[in-house]
DNA sequence: AGCACGCCGACT
DNA sequence: GTCGGCGTGCTC
């Protein structure tokens, strides 16, 4: 038996509880924090009826505020000693029967809050699903059992009804449920409830499931036999695991390298002890394959989507926490199951940056599964082809530890990456999606019975509609212009959900002859079905594969044959293999280089590997065409030669030079109005006033800005941001804590801090 | 964030 | 005179 496991038992002995110590002091008080921007834990008494059923994790209702409004809060702790001179409030009401986090959890979320500078109770929140809060799927139940202290039923006189239900409560073990009660004793409601009156029996409510889910049932599958790549890196990672230690491995592997075979053995050994395993991946990879694929494996597999009822998230939440579950799989918010004894953290397409949360708290779920991991002293892996640049520093700085696997399995090559210069393009100089290079290309694969994924990172048909004599038209209410869908005849505005009816004329000018700029995928589409009439295609982006199960279905006919030609956006990058695919088109390269964002060079090597790795897994080879107006661009060039190190010492260099992440810690502040003068003048004053107090204090933070954001109106609002750098986050934490009480903002401005934004528009 | 308090203008 | 505008400051 392992170390390990002797430590999953021990936590199962019950501890003495703060509050047990504490049982002996006159007063208890409940440290209570609120889903509100404020920093401050607050006490409030516990009166001695609530004494013996409040415990940390559970949500309490409190008075709050000069006007005791009746609020929801979560309890972090019980003390006997408290620091505030104020007099203290009681808590009204404990809203949960047991806790929702444990002490673990609790000290974590702690944690995100300070690490991101939101408030405990908002990260609290965000952590707990809504369905376990409103216990979703479960039902009150009341049951009965006989009063303790009755002994002899005769003596009692009872009408026949009553002595007939007390009979059968006599003879029974446990307490009844209200039907079996009515028919065993074969009377109404009534007998009951007098009964009840009479404190004769006593009620007992339990909180009882509604529906069980239904999964899947799948074939199990046997481990795989692994390369001596794969078998090394497992060795690695069985090491740490044996251990029992805190350890970040990246897990760096070419597209098809076969990680994810690596990760099932890794989590197999844990299984073994009785220990559960995390694996986040990205929403977009959560599809029936890769259920499937862990379902084959494991017994007990949960898998979290986006899809989930509330009553179904629940259900899962409780299994876990039970200790029923191997195996979480699931997008970001996974990190947060309430495992009673994790074993391993797993993290596939480590550098996606849909680990990032886009709302308040702005967590990276790939630092707190690193902090997670840390407390419970086991290992975390991070897998991907292209590791983010943070990742890899992390191990050239000897923190993680680095595994490469740089073979595909069975040995196949990568695919032969060609840049094709569309410059002098006679076809796209006409305003052709395909050029004559990646025509022909297609022409040959398709001949010869070869699949074709062509990949263009834009939706709808044209992303302008332009008036020769004025300008195109954009959204009212965002900075963005408008596409055109025509598969549904609108215009439609992809920063928000404005859409409109293609005009006839300019709404400007009146002038008719609108024209079209850009392609999108429909347009794609449309220029494959006209270029090759007698193939069958199927395009993939969000538009099309609205309804759920479309996309599996897309990806099923594409594998057994029955499409030949698979076009789309981001969607098509990742996931799974395709063995006969002989042909990848990158549509048009430059469009993911020229984004306004200092980690787009990174984006545009993470795509071509990406989708370069969907080609030559099978045994006839395959090839990648990359379309692209700056032939001589480093990036694409590295990404040509699949060689990722060259690439990153390159970009390593760039980030070193204009003191940018991984080398310095940045925070961004967003500010948002209705009022563009406002905002503007909003982010002046603050900007200023952190320039002053930083020279002041002698800080070692940079500010950047204030500026308008690269989308300077979105859904209404005006946006203006800033940036502050500084080799240590901390030190903009501490500043950020410090200044906040001081900096008065305008009631019509709000303002976000994203600290390690991925995002910067 | 939310809410109460407070100090100013235009109404029965 | 008072109803309500929103700026200010506090919340155990």
């Amino acid at each position: 038996m392992s170390p390990k496991h002797q430590k999953g038992l021990f936590q199962l002995e019950p501890e003495p509880a703060p509050w047990e110590l504490a049982a002996g002091a006159d007063l208890l008080a409940a440290q209570v924090v609120f889903n509100r921007p404020l920093d401050t834990v607050y006490h409030y008494l516990v009166p001695e009826p609530l004494r013996d059923m409040i415990e940390p994790g559970q949500r309490v209702k409190v008075p709050f505020g000069r006007g005791n409004t009746p609020t929801l809060g979560y309890c972090v702790g019980l003390t006997s000693e408290i620091s505030t001179s104020k007099r203290l409030k009681s808590i009204t009401e404990v809203l949960d029967r047991q806790p929702l986090l444990s002490q673990q959890m609790l000290d974590l979320t702690q944690w995100i809050a300070d690490r991101y500078l939101s408030s405990w109770g908002q990260v609290l929140e965000s952590v707990v699903p809504a369905g376990v809060k409103r216990q979703a799927g479960t039902r009150e139940v009341v049951f009965y059992r006989l009063a303790p202290d009755i002994a002899d039923l005769e003596a009692l006189k009872l009408p026949k009804k009553q002595h007939a239900v007390m009979q059968v409560l006599a003879e029974s073990e446990e307490a009844l449920r209200v039907d079996a009660l009515t028919e065993a004793a074969e009377c109404g409601t009534s007998p009951i409830d007098s009964l009840r009156k009479k404190r004769l029996i006593v009620p007992e409510r339990r909180r009882m499931n509604v529906n069980q889910i239904t999964e899947m049932h799948v074939e199990p599958q046997a481990d795989l036999k692994l390369n001596d790549e794969q078998q090394s890196a497992l060795n690695h990672i069985l090491k740490t695991v044996r251990a029992a230690e805190y350890e970040t491995i990246l897990l760096h592997g070419v597209t098809g390298s076969g990680k994810t075979e690596v990760y099932i053995q890794a989590i197999r050994e844990i299984v073994s002890y009785g220990l559960q395993a995390i694996v986040l991946v990205p929403e977009i990879s959560l599809t029936p394959q890769t259920i499937r694929r862990f379902r084959a494996r494991f017994d007990n597999v949960a898998v979290l989507h986006s899809h989930l009822s509330d009553a179904d998230r629940h259900w899962h939440w409780q299994q876990i926490a039970q200790g029923e579950v191997q195996v979480i799989v699931g997008a970001r918010s996974a990190i947060f199951a309430p495992t009673p004894h994790l074993g391993l953290i797993i993290i596939d397409e480590e550098h996606e940056s849909t680990f990032k949360q886009h709302s308040t708290p702005r967590y990276h779920a790939r630092e707190v599964a690193r902090e997670r991991a840390r407390r419970e002293g086991i290992p975390l892996i991070l897998g991907t082809a292209t590791p983010t640049l943070e990742s890899l520093v992390r191990t050239i700085e000897g923190h993680d530890k680095l595994i490469v696997m740089k073979d595909r399995v069975e040995q196949r090559p990568l695919p032969p990456v060609t840049i094709v210069d569309v410059r002098n393009d006679p076809l796209i100089q006409r305003r052709h999606s395909l050029g004559r290079a990646l025509t022909n290309a297609m022409q040959r694969a398709l001949d010869s019975g070869g699949q074709v994924i062509l990949f263009l990172n834009l939706r709808g048909f044209s992303p302008v509609l332009w008036c020769p004599k004025c300008t195109g038209i954009r959204c009212p209410d965002c900075d963005v212009t408008l596409t055109w869908h025509k598969d549904r005849g609108r215009l439609l505005c992809h920063s928000c959900e404005y859409e409109i009816p293609p005009p006839e004329r300019c709404p400007t000018c009146g002038q008719p002859g609108m024209r079209l700029l850009g392609a999108g995928t429909q347009r794609l589409e449309d220029e494959v079905k006209s270029k090759f009439p007698e193939m069958r295609l199927i395009r993939m982006d969000s538009d099309s594969m609205r309804k759920p199960g479309s996309h599996d279905e897309a990806l099923t006919a594409f594998r057994e044959g029955k499409v030949d030609i698979l076009l789309g956006t981001q969607m098509i990058a990742k996931g799974l293999d395709f063995p006969n695919v002989t042909l990848v088109g990158v549509i048009d390269a430059d469009s993911l280089l020229h984004q306004p964002d200092l980690r787009a060079a990174e984006r545009t090597f993470q795509l071509i590997a990406q989708v370069a790795g969907r080609t030559g897994r099978g045994e006839k080879g395959g090839r990648v065409l990359v379309q692209t107006m700056n032939p001589d661009e480093p990036v694409i060039q590295f990404a040509a030669q699949h060689d990722y190190y060259k690439f990153a010492s390159y970009e390593l260099k760039q980030r070193k030079m204009v003191m940018a992440p991984p080398y310095r810690s940045m925070a961004r502040v967003i500010l948002r109005s209705l009022d563009e003068e406002v905002v503007a003048e909003e982010a002046k004053r603050v900007v200023k006033f952190i320039r002053s107090h930083i020279s002041e204090k002698k800080l070692p933070v940079r500010v950047l800005g204030p500026a308008p954001a690269p989308i300077t109106r979105l859904r209404k609002y005006f946006r203006y941001h800033f940036q502050m750098t500084s080799d240590q986050i901390q030190t903009i934490q501490d500043l950020w804590r410090e200044i906040v009480p001081y900096m008065k903002i305008a009631t019509d401005v709000e303002l976000t801090i994203d600290v390690d934004p991925v995002d910067l528009r």
